[in-house]
DNA sequence: AATGAAATTTTGGAATTCCAAAATTTCATT
DNA sequence: AATGAAATTTTGGAATTCCAAAATTTCATT
């Protein structure tokens, strides 16, 4: 009864190198966190954990901490009788945790300016030039990847972090509302100015600029997400 | 063996009233927090999960999962190796987290502006008259607890649930450092004022004047703290 | 006394077991 | 067919067990 073994020995295993060696639970909330927002796994949907468990070829132990690191991430909630399922979170909810993100990416543009490196400004403008280049190209999840990219240089680049951190938490709660409605083509012009001018901030190491180009950025994600959630209420009274 | 049992039905499982019951863990985790702000459990030290558990009287199961909590709080920490201890952070990262906290209070009282009831301005009027009138009578640690009090009194304001969670996050990874340097006198003046000020421009729902009384206030808790910091030193050379 | 290899003990991760409570199904009664 | 009590199954929480790896101790050798 090794599965533990076979899932430790799979491709992923070569890249630890000096890290704490990968729990089974980490490794099992990497894979359920793929599923969610690839949405293999919908909101909403109820999670077993013999099932899960049985389905990743782990015990119910390591799963339940997956579980529990997802919860923080807001991944998963617990309904009152403590049964997991995933998060489906209200238009509502998404704008608030989206409020928190747009003050943390201004906090860590403002310090950027202050503390990127030379060579982290210059990876912001080209990630940004790669989405420039692409922007008729690319498929929709790898031009997605790059704005991602990006943002996360901006907060790498803050050189906080405990802002890395928080700021990855909120990446993973909103990445499935930012991906759905980054998904039309109506926003890609706006969205690419928008970066442009974050990325022009950043050179000019302006902090009030980029601190304010970050907010634009994420006041026009808002909006974006609210059409797209409103695109899909009319497709559904539509068929 | 209903070790179980006997921990539920403490002095607190009275407040227990239609949340999900409360888990081990959870209970756990909330007395752990306590030593650890409470400096039972002094930074640094080694937590020994059959031990911890055995003093709390549960298993290592539902301990682990406490662990688990107070590591995203950041009270807790792993070593390489896994070992569990208490977190001893840095001058530098408490000023890193302290820089977040400030974004995150000064997004929650623009919000505030906006968003406060009636009643939750008066609150907060009414706790800084606690703080202005026992500011020689308070023992430092009710002074202490009125000011924490203020403060979560303007983010539950802003409406924002996402805010709360992160920010009652911070408030958990800060409190010692923020502790520890509102015992000395010397800042209390100064504190008070502060208060004053943001309680001020929150009654005039100016967004503005909050945010920026926000940060003022923020950038002087780290200031006190690297005094704090100072004077420990200092004592600990002059002895 | 200093060194370091070997033996022993302690540690946390994970699987398994046990249990009470929640959810579901069965089935008698109308 | 509708109802709802009783029986059954499924669920997650917690304790226990098992194990490999890390830490510590022992002890022979110099």
């Amino acid at each position: 009864m090794s599965k533990a073994a076979d899932i430790l020995s799979r491709d992923d295993a070569d890249l630890e190198l000096e890290r704490p060696r990968a729990t089974l639970a980490e490794i099992a909330a990497d894979k359920l966190r793929e599923f969610i927002l690839l949405e293999k796994l919908p909101p909403g949907a109820a999670i077993s954990e013999r099932d899960v468990a049985a389905a990743l070829g782990i015990s119910r132990t390591p799963l339940k901490s997956a579980l529990a690191l997802l919860e923080q991430e807001g991944l998963v909630e617990y309904s009152v009788t403590r049964r997991p399922r995933v998060a489906d979170p209200s238009l509502n909810t998404i704008i608030e945790s989206l409020t928190v993100m747009g003050a943390l990416e201004a906090l860590a543009g403002g310090l950027a300016c202050a503390s990127a490196s030379q060579s982290e400004i210059e990876e912001v403008a080209d990630l940004v030039r790669q989405m420039r280049e692409g922007s008729d190209r690319l498929p929709p999840l790898e031009f997605f990847r790059t704005d991602m990219r990006m943002h996360d240089t901006i907060v790498r680049a803050s050189g906080n972090r405990a802002l890395m951190v928080t700021h990855r938490q909120y990446n993973a709660r909103l990445w499935r509302a930012r991906f759905v409605s980054s998904r039309r083509k109506a926003g890609r012009a706006q969205t690419l100015a928008e970066h442009e001018a974050i990325a022009a901030a950043l050179a000019a190491r302006d902090e009030i600029a980029t601190a304010a180009a970050l907010k634009t950025h994420l006041s026009s994600a808002v909006q974006n997400i609210k059409s797209a959630r409103a695109d899909r209420e009319h497709q559904k009274a539509g068929s």
